[in-house]
DNA sequence: TTAATATATTATAATTTGTTAATATGAATT
DNA sequence: AATTCATATTAACAAATTATAATATATTAA
């Protein structure tokens, strides 16, 4: 079967799940501390840092460590502009 | 956790996977029949057919009956716009 | 009506993924 | 220094997904 070079597909997978999905979401205006996404996405600690952990190693999102904090945001452009366009489709 | 409305999730679920993201790509020129998609996607018979079988349950193509053959299709402009944007983006 | 073509279905094993709960680490506060 | 707060890691198990191979069905052609 094919392969494409950067792949596409594990991003889509990634991105497929109620979870991590919502996760991204809330990342959409403003960048975010593992507590606050917590709380917005009402899921337990250990999920969030998990699901956070994916995101990060599949390159959707990226962290910044400020003291005891630590903060998540979108990757990059096209992270945002693929998820800003899944908002407008679907939202 | 909250949950959406439409599950966008699983259409990017379902997109997360190298031969179902290689087989959208494949319609969005035209729409085509199995053995068009095994050749253009180098893909075996059985898993083609199991690929587009959870493309259509999971609501992103569609699939016309012409005589023997199985024409295959887009769903509709949202998954378009999807594709198309991904493909902007990363290809 | 037999054979060939196009497609779908089923079964099974292998692998991956997800959930939950418990524990660990590191930074800040008292 | 002990406690609290923020986050990460690990383990164990259940559930879902995938690949492969074999078989079935439907349509057309010989």
């Amino acid at each position: 079967m094919k392969k494409k070079s950067i792949d596409v597909s594990e991003i889509m997978k990634t991105m497929g799940h109620p979870g991590r999905l919502l996760i991204l979401c809330s990342l959409l205006d403003s960048k975010k501390s593992v507590t606050e996404i917590e709380e917005i996405c009402e899921m337990s600690q250990s999920q969030t840092s998990q699901y956070l952990k994916k995101l990060e190693s599949a390159g959707l999102i990226h962290s910044e460590k400020d003291g005891k904090y630590h903060y998540y945001s979108l990757k990059d452009e096209r992270i945002r502009e693929l998820m800003a366009k899944l908002q407008k489709l679907y939202c």
